[in-house]
DNA sequence: GATGCATCCGGCAATATGCCGGTTGCACCG
DNA sequence: CGGTGCAACCGGCATATTGCCGGATGCATC
């Protein structure tokens, strides 16, 4: 029951699509019954592959500011500071990563004094110990 | 009908971390009935603000690899450079920054060796002063 | 003050969910 | 070998949620 089975692997990949998709549909298209596909979400929640279900937000207003915050930690794991940086509504995504760096940090925030507050807020965190800001000043390219 | 009120604000923020909330919930907890509700995130999603629902999948895909190349150049603009990586396929997402760096590179490849290919390729173009590169372990958090 | 329109509300039938007991296949063990 | 435990499955029933409707309200327009 550890192992992600095929089926487990079509269950992610449809809900990776159409989160909101109703229990019933979802057991239908995978060949399963109701309860047997809710079992098995639960289980992939529980164990975690499932983190949570997000609305995906086109573009809100223009007049935004992307920026790469670029976290070095004391210490790995990151105890605490994924949980905080989840808090942050401009924190739009996290990598751990290996290397010098350990995350990389993609925000989107409504001003140069939203970037400053955001980055000394996570400059201060206990666990980090380094953090490197760059603005984007331009998006070359983007691919889906 | 065409701005995005506070109320509707209040929305996008809840369905961005729980998606698969109820819409009788929803409307609970922004003060609206569930009709209403109902109307207004129906209006978000036709206007393309919602573009979808997704699971937020904890582990990456099996197989493929992410990595940022964060990339420091001899001279700005990177004249050259970003044409040479819009022919690579596997680049995702290429940002020209502020600081200390100078591109922030996105790229997802099939295996160890392709990234180690395309991160000399990279190196030895004549623009480029440094180059890191940082595989991403782990996608910590990931909206729209 | 009549019209159109956006937005809101509540109600009812249809649908989905939560929760349960029951079945099946299979590994393990005395 | 039969017994036991267990994971995974199924279907059913009470409850919760949704889809869909008619109707109220506020507001600008003419």
């Amino acid at each position: 029951m550890q192992d992600i089975d095929a089926i487990d692997r079509t269950i992610l990949s449809i809900l990776s699509q159409e989160a909101r998709i109703p229990m019933k549909s979802l057991a239908g298209r995978i060949g399963l019954s109701r309860s047997a596909t809710t079992e098995r979400v639960t289980r992939l929640e529980k164990a975690g592959v499932i983190r949570g279900y997000r609305a995906d937000i086109g573009q809100l207003e223009e007049g935004t500011i992307q920026a790469f915050l670029l976290v070095t930690l004391k210490r790995t794991p990151s105890i605490g500071v994924l949980d905080r940086l989840a808090g942050f509504s401009t924190v739009r995504k996290v990598s751990s990563v290996s290397g010098q760096l350990d995350l990389v940090v993609e925000v989107e925030v409504g001003s140069i004094n939203a970037l400053n507050e955001l980055r000394n807020e996570v400059a201060t965190m206990d666990n980090v110990e380094d953090l490197t800001t760059s603005i984007v000043l331009r998006r070359d390219i983007e691919r889906s």
